[in-house]
DNA sequence: GATGAATGAGTATTCATTCAT
DNA sequence: GATGAATGAATACTCATTCAT
């Protein structure tokens, strides 16, 4: 890596944290080079326009959540397991302060969007690969999986992702997973046990 | 209705089409004023804020489509059917110009982000109570209906009304829809026939 | 008083009371209006513009005060007791609000400069009155008495209604007042005991 | 002096003016930068708004008075010579148009009552050492010379520098100067040849 | 590599006032 | 006397981008 792209590096990370807490378009180029101590020109040397920048950044996303997800394929444990590893790194990894849902607020709908989108592009053939696995075992048995890996991926982020659920939520998800993989009742159960209970809603 | 009123309808309609047509972002109060040719005045007399107009533009969405939901329950139709026209009743009212995908620009996100909260969010009970209906008739066996519907509704958004699908992608819905729900395989099967295949993207 | 003139009185009073809180300049009609629960045709059937309406409340403040400064010159009470009534008169009728500082707050300074220059216009003439009362008994010894007067208003306005004073300011001000008019040492100490010292600054 | 200060010291100077000439509230940004023949983002890059380019070029004049007094202060002339003359710095340095009482016109109220807040502060200690020396020197006698001061600048300010004034407001002034300050009389009579006699009021 | 002064089109919003009913 | 819909000029401020040094 040169000289210059630490710096570059650097502008991302901050840009990425502050998008993430603020939103993209609530960010100004202003905002960003004085919290980096540069100027305006130093900006506009590494990166040639704002939106150029946010793709940089989402790719940074990206990169980070398709190599977590990379690794856990490669890890040595059974595939249901590797499936939720995958779809728990779609989530956004939580920087320092607790944001949590601001990704979701109006404002960072754009970027989240984008991100969504490119994930579940980037993601699917990873996860397509996973099931086949599946299905060789035997553990699982269908057809067109990059579609049904698709849906998978879809409901997890709307269920999980997006503001809070509730148990049955995750009963039905499970049920639906089994189901749309074409696997014996139970083999995905244990996810109930993973799930992390902070963001379940309270029962009332 | 009263005098003012009327005003405020046609207002609501230009900007509900100029809003779809270019983006909320990129609509501006000039061009809606000069569009409705009215004063600014005017404009600022009927809506607080261009932010609380778009509330009222979407609020108007979700009240047509919503509408047009209650009406397809109380059609003389098969269950399946009543589910299917329900889940087309997402699919935004197609105004005068070809508009299509700029719902899905960047620039319209935020408008899609809002109206899709908000449907999902009126149209579960609704779609549950036809689902209840379904598993009355001993067509369905499932628990937790509200929660499934709503995933029914996310996959459907997804699927069908982002973007472009395949042939597979249907496939896959049917067969989803019919284990989510616990419906005898085949029973969802006529929706193949009645996906418009205009949007269905070109097989390669 | 006629019909239309009751409601012209209300509205000046609420106007006063919005003027005093908020400032003229921050106060818009549209407010005024509302708080009045009129329309806007109502507002401009009683006053020609906002300004007029102005000036009208500050007759309104005027013609108080001066009522109240020519109440205290017809009381059987000492000279020197009448010339600190009037001073006082000055010090704007306190609202059921708590306002104190409000009219020396930026946005207040138009109102208050108004008021303050119109208010010494009509209480140089009563005062002077008074104090030709003290010269003839002997009390005062000067000439251009009206000029004298109008020093000892804006100095007595200067130092006590505006923000807050010391105890110095006022031993100062009493050694000035019997000066200015060439009264006996100790004729007007006797305003220590009256001031109000809830306005006096706190001794460091 | 940096490249960048210049052009906000002539922007500074052109909105002195322009306050001084029609009123901070009639002068718009727009007018500023078309007359300075700059962009709205130079203006806006060198001032965070208009309001907090009203206090600088509030300082700006406080600066520029309180040399003034000080280089009195420093002359060798004679106390009572050093007082009138820091009082006379009080007086708003004319600038080239010919503009007198528009500082005093409704619209200018607000910047005069910053400006004459801020002098009297500034001032009040520059005077008071100036007296101290005139005490020292067995010219005057009195104590609380700070409040003496205030009260002297506030007469002097309300009498000469708002609007007109008569031959015997000056008398008074004389009189009332010389008892605040416990010197003999006719010591500060020679104020009465100093006076610029343009700015009394004709004599009817 | 880096700086920071300059740009200018773009934007939402305010508000006193009018007038037909 | 009273209403309230309509007006439109005015206004402060934002912000991504450029470029000479």
């Amino acid at each position: 890596m040169k000289k210059g792209e630490k710096r570059k590096q650097e502008l991302l990370k901050i840009a990425y944290d502050m998008f993430l807490t603020r939103g993209y378009e609530n960010t100004s180029v202003d905002e960003i080079i004085e919290r980096a101590q540069i100027a305006k020109g130093t900006y506009y040397y590494h990166f040639q326009s704002k939106e150029q920048m946010l793709e940089e950044v989402i790719d940074m996303m990206i990169d980070s959540e398709t190599e977590m997800a990379e690794q856990i394929i490669r890890m040595d444990i059974t595939v249901p397991q590797k499936i939720v590893g995958i779809l728990s790194s779609m989530k956004p990894a939580e920087t320092e302060q607790p944001i949590k849902d601001t990704l979701f607020k109006p404002e960072n709908v754009l970027m989240h969007y984008k991100v969504r989108q490119k994930l579940i592009y980037t993601l699917t053939p990873l996860l397509s690969d996973v099931i086949k696995e599946g299905v060789n075992e035997g553990l699982f048995e269908c057809d067109n999986i990059p579609e049904r890996v698709k849906m998978l991926l879809i409901i997890s982020d709307a269920t999980f992702n997006e503001g809070t659920f509730s148990e049955q939520d995750i009963f039905v998800f499970i049920d639906m997973t089994e189901k749309l993989l074409g696997a014996e009742k139970g083999t995905m159960s244990f996810i109930y046990d993973l799930i992390d209970k902070s963001d379940m809603e309270a029962v009332e």
